[in-house]
RNA sequence: UCCUCCUUAGCUCAGUUGGUUAGAGCACAUGACUGUUAAUCAUGGGGUCCUAGGUUCAAGCCCUAGAGGGGGAGCCA
């Protein structure tokens, strides 16, 4: 119908002078749009542009100049990789290439030819250049040189910008894409769990107040303690710990679900595995026994892996290099024995090791790092928490893979893990990554309510508040499980980096809440 | 929160047992160069040595306190 519109409209010379000149003035716009389209240039790189017209807009990465030619490098963050743009100075006004700095934003057009310099196989010879933005160079701070990591944290609005933020953003949204494939290819449903609640009995540590008091001045009931009831909400709430109470909820009903949002801990934790604010994944099973728990959690961290392999080599190649030079300024005892490509390679085709707390407490007791006392606490009983050290052991330097670890005493877990029938632990799992430990938490969930109640009694957990929790086991109660993923340290492990504040772009710790 | 290390030019870092005018590379400016690849070469500008106090004839360097940052521990994802 348009094609034959199209056709006719253009086909047959029409009479009228006015329906001539339109015509002339629409195929003028058409040339002059297509001519101006921005190519990303991801879509330059893969595809051959050869003698074809095209508009590039990015910013300048680097120029180099003599009298009779400036090279510029354009990079507009679709893939690692610059585009060269080739000025001729008597084409290009002065003034243009002059501000054409580090930094400063462009849009350039003219022929995609083929390169006669060395690094890349096509280059753009500009016909014209558009300054979108300047980028004073005396003060931008962004140089076409390695900068620490420390410093780039203190510009975080600018860190995007460079070759090593790109790739770990880029990285990042592919491991979230994947993540979403991954279960609604396997027909799971995306729940998503409130940021505010009214729980604090999920036990997992501290909270921060959501309230709409002034706090100089918050109403108070007789006895003189603040009157939640007069607040927004009726009752005291705070921002979400996990999602996995009401995801439990959501299961008992859709079956499979996960959830993925943004998880809240106000604890004091300066370290680089720790965020204020952070994202998790949560799915949750019911017919799921401690098996099918861990089936899918391997299973899933490997598909996620994989996915980010395939669809972002360029930018993990480049991280991969970035981690060499890394390791290499540390001292030889300290550097790790596989490089990141190497290592994730070996995540994806290798099975993880799966063993029980009481195994692995066995195997930690008769290691010689126990012996010979090198461990800043020994194994000597069971039942005792395991430290950081001794997880980097068991992954690091015994098994050397990803380890499971199950069957936890239920003294060190939480109240709604299923207890087994030796009547001392429960169905917990841990999944520990070199170099990152803890990056999986899970169980199956205790779907009796006797033994749930109970526990909770135990723990001092509320149980009238969490009555609608309770209801789940007593209205068709089914064995189920689920566990919970921190995002951020998956993208730590995918990237290389050794920061957790390196991999989301403003990181929320401590004292810092800027951007 | 605890332990530990660090803070010198815009950035990355030297700076000797305390000694007189604090250096380098990169960046920036100017110039040179017929195609560069973080281009190269030459010249130049650029400093609250984190802050406050102290010891000393003399402090970037030593002492005390504070601030900021890194790493480790705990908590955990």
């Amino acid at each position: 119908m348009i094609k034959s519109l199209l056709y006719r409209f253009f086909a047959f010379p029409l009479r009228s002078q006015f329906y001539e000149t339109l015509k002339l003035t629409i195929i003028y716009i058409l040339i002059y749009m297509a001519f101006n389209k921005r190519v990303k240039i991801k879509a330059l790189l893969e595809k051959d542009y050869t003698d074809q017209d095209a508009t590039i807009m990015g910013w300048v990465r680097t120029k180099r100049s003599n009298k009779n030619v400036s090279f510029i490098a354009i990079n507009d963050g679709s893939s690692i990789k610059n585009f060269q743009v080739v000025a001729d100075p008597n084409l290009i006004n002065e003034e243009i290439l002059k501000k054409a700095t580090t930094g400063a934003c462009l849009k350039v057009s003219g022929k995609i030819v083929t390169s006669q310099g060395a690094g890349q196989q096509n280059e753009l010879n500009a016909s014209k250049i558009e300054i979108l933005g300047e980028a004073d160079p005396e003060k931008y701070p962004l140089q076409p040189k390695k900068h620490s990591l420390e410093f780039l944290r203190e510009i975080a609005h600018l860190r995007v910008r460079t070759n090593t933020f790109g790739a770990v953003f880029r990285v990042r949204h592919a491991l979230a894409f994947a993540v979403h494939k991954y279960f609604n290819d396997k027909g799971f449903f995306y729940i998503h769990t409130p940021i505010i609640t009214a729980s604090d009995a999920e036990g997992a540590g501290e909270t921060f107040k959501v309230t709409t008091f002034d706090l100089k001045n918050p109403p108070l009931t007789a006895d003189g303690k603040i009157d939640y009831k007069a607040d927004f909400f009726e009752r005291e709430t705070n921002l979400t710990v996990s999602g996995q109470l009401e995801g439990e909820l959501a299961a008992m009903g859709l079956a499979d679900i996960y959830t993925f949002g943004p998880t809240f801990r106000a604890e004091n934790s300066n370290t680089t595995r720790h965020l204020a604010e952070f994202w998790m994944i949560e799915p949750e099973m019911a017919f799921y026994d401690a098996e099918d728990n861990q089936d899918l959690a391997e299973d899933f961290l490997k598909y996620i892996i994989s996915y980010a392999l395939e669809n972002c080599k360029d930018d993990i190649e480049f991280l991969d290099k970035r981690a060499q030079e890394e390791e290499s300024t540390k001292k030889a005892n300290q550097r790790s024995e596989m490089g990141l490509l190497e290592r994730l390679q070996f995540v994806v085709e290798n099975e993880f090791q799966r063993l029980t707390y009481t195994e692995a407490i066995d195997v930690l007791k008769n290691s010689n790092y126990n012996k010979k006392k090198k461990f800043q606490y020994l194994i000597e009983d069971w039942g005792v928490d395991l430290q950081s050290e001794h997880e980097r052991y068991l992954v690091e330097k015994h098994f050397k893979k990803p380890v499971i670890l199950t069957d936890y005493p239920k003294e060190i877990k939480a109240f709604y893990m299923r207890q087994n029938d030796d009547g001392k632990t429960v169905a917990a799992m841990d999944i520990l990554f070199p170099g990152i430990g803890e990056i999986v938490g899970g169980s199956q969930r205790e779907e009796r309510l006797d033994l749930l109640t109970k526990r909770m009694e135990e723990m001092n957990i509320p149980t009238e508040e969490m009555w609608w929790y309770l209801d789940t086991r007593r209205f068709g109660s089914t064995p189920h499980a689920g566990f919970g993923l921190g995002f951020e340290r998956l993208v730590l492990f995918v990237t290389g980096m050794g920061n957790i504040r390196d991999v989301i772009a403003f990181p929320r710790t401590p004292g810092h809440a800027e951007f």
